[in-house]
DNA sequence: CCTGGATCTGACAACGTTGTCCAGGCCCTA
DNA sequence: TAGGGCCTGGACAACGTTGTCAGATCCAGG
């Protein structure tokens, strides 16, 4: 074992030097051995190659490949057709390393097959594209850890910003990030514990109109079942409840609040439970769209005809028998206001975190409207 | 002028060199003028910073920020007092410029906001974040040239590989790219003019099973509404539709055939003509989930009942009324499928392209089995 | 023929990280 | 106590690109 090491070891350490320029002169053999081969992307062509391929300098390939001024266009020509020759394509990761900007902006968001982020995100992407970027996307499955992981392994990629919808609700981890001159901004959630540009919907307006609409339609026993109040949405959206209840001097029961409740079995649950209890209630408010769909399953079992509102807005809502009534919010709109302020402060235009809260919208289909029935 | 330039020269253009290490000595205002300080990343501390600040060697604040063995507790503990005190993150463009590898992957589709994309994109990022990849995603709007350029840009990044949703049909743009070793995958459907992994739905087999199902409750007059067969789950889709028809000796008239529509301005016209048309179909086949919203809007206005069969499930279709059958696709494995493909390509298991077909599940909840009215 | 200016081209350093290699200190054994 | 191996730490080059700056070339005007 000793002879084996032994003898990869060369007789002679020094290492030989070109007089004229100082370099050292390692062999081909051993200097290919630092790289380890399986990690390159298969050798591909740098400026370098174009250059030593069309005759000409190292930086003349660079002002040919980003189209600056100052190159003959016979130069140009034969830099072309090396470029295509050798399929050469610039190395992105060398240029950001130089010039410091990606060109890129990463989006966190919840889930992506969440019918309610895709427009989201699609809208975040449209800017990013208007103002030349690309989007790096992950999804933090509403786990405050994981939203941290993977917002600050956008920060170690550089992205130029940062669009957070937050899973958690304590987000100093970014302090060092802001200071460093990342712009983010915070949408359909606040940040939590530092100040920081914030982009929502008016989740309690909404949600007291979507009720205060159940009320002037005579009903006064109406359920709520929403997520953890640890969410900054739901809990607005509960207090929208209570404030549309409080207004119309009814006391809220325990019963009719389901909180921390999304998945569909759970849901089932909750909305049977307010449904034969006690108290039964003659109208449900849904917190979200995943609730929605559930309850609207539930009530379509039911004899008795409930009156439902929902938050957010569902595809298909019109068909349905009744028609589903919804407090719409624009996710399209959401994104892009949140793209567009990271692209101001980029630019310098924006100094100040603001919190902007976009509007809802009632959606008047039938169910919202059905009078109690008791 | 020839006096404001010549200001600016050193009277001797030697460079001071320091005795010991041979680096040139360059005043600090002189180096700095080299950066164009609007490009830098707010100045972000570099491990040389962390370095001088800890009091050790560049190495070993690398050794201590990628967990490599050999540092002690102690000399650990100071490097990271200092990354914490410094704020310190590590520049993963750097890093990437030296390893070779991204450790991300491209996802090029076609619209975020599609609701079957959603679930797609969310599984290849399941996938690439189980291999500790990170995903970039861009969408192309159905447009081959914004394909190409998303592509293109994503192989610039150096992402290790491409997960493709084609909008075009010549993808030989990407054959440089194959060469040079990134992994490439197409999904939903196949690579245009060159021999590449794909991942595809049995399209062919489900609309023939959809619509073999209509013919088999009795109906003769169907309708197919679908999307340009230049598309070419589209073209298969539609292969389908005429084949169950042939294996019944049906013979197709054109006026129950329409092609190259999915807006819902047009799919409503095309719908209603074939409804009223001197040939009145008893059944609409819908080509995909797009189609099939607005099909079931039309449907519902009408007094007749026609039956329906479409591709591409929907959210709450057995809810409506009736409930609406459809040949379903599982997107979600579609893209499981394609980036775990992707990735054994990566480990180089896989060498040999191949085509891979899913297949399609025919879910019955109503309106596929309604009898002709006629 | 020379000079001055404009235009084009290329040499070189630097961006921040990691792989390699070597030096020095330590411990263990003979 | 000497000689070895092991452990820790640091110097240095290289990754591929771009900004700077100076050299080369060419032309017009004297």
């Amino acid at each position: 074992m000793l002879d084996a090491t032994s003898s990869y070891k060369p007789m002679d350490r020094r290492i030989p030097v070109d007089d004229r320029t100082g370099h050292r002169i390692v062999p081909e053999t051993i200097r290919r051995s630092d790289r380890a081969p399986e990690n390159r992307y298969g050798n591909r062509p740098t400026m370098k190659d174009v250059a030593a391929r069309a005759g000409v300098g190292l930086k003349t390939v660079s002002r040919v490949v980003n189209g600056e001024p100052g190159v003959t266009p016979e130069t140009e020509r034969r830099v072309q057709e090396a470029i295509d020759a050798l399929g050469f394509r610039r190395n992105d990761s060398a240029r950001v390393l130089r010039k410091g900007r990606t060109a890129s902006i990463g989006l966190v968001l919840e889930d992506l097959a969440d019918p309610f982020y895709g427009p989201l995100s699609r809208a975040v992407e449209e800017v990013a594209r208007a103002h030349g970027a690309l989007l790096i996307n992950g999804s933090s499955a509403e786990d405050p850890d994981r939203e941290q992981e993977l917002a600050l392994a956008l920060c170690a990629r550089r992205v130029d910003g940062l669009v957070i919808i937050p899973a958690g609700d304590d987000h100093r981890y970014m302090e060092p990030e802001l200071k460093a001159g990342v712009a983010t901004v915070f949408v359909d959630r606040p940040a939590g514990q530092i100040d920081a540009d914030c982009v929502l919907s008016d989740n309690h307006g909404g949600a007291r109109d979507g009720v205060a609409h159940l009320i002037a339609h005579g009903h006064r026993r109406i359920g709520f079942i929403g997520d953890m109040p640890r969410i900054h949405t739901a809990a607005e959206r509960l207090r929208g409840y209570r404030a549309a209840m409080e207004d119309a001097g009814i006391p809220v029961e325990d019963s009719w609040m389901s909180l921390g409740v999304t998945d569909p079995e759970r849901v089932r649950r909750a909305a049977e439970e307010m449904l034969t209890g006690p108290s039964p209630v003659t109208a449900i408010f849904a917190g979200n769209n995943r609730v929605t769909v559930t309850v609207i399953r539930v009530l379509a079992e039911q004899t008795r005809r409930v009156a439902f509102v929902g938050f957010d807005d569902i595809e298909l809502a019109d068909l349905l028998q009744p028609g589903v009534t919804v407090v719409a919010q624009d996710a399209a709109a959401l994104g892009r206001t949140a793209a567009e302020r990271l692209f101001r402060q980029l630019d310098g235009t924006l100094v100040t975190p603001e919190r902007i809260e976009l509007p809802t919208r009632l959606i008047t289909r039938g169910s919202g409207e059905l009078p109690p029935a008791d």
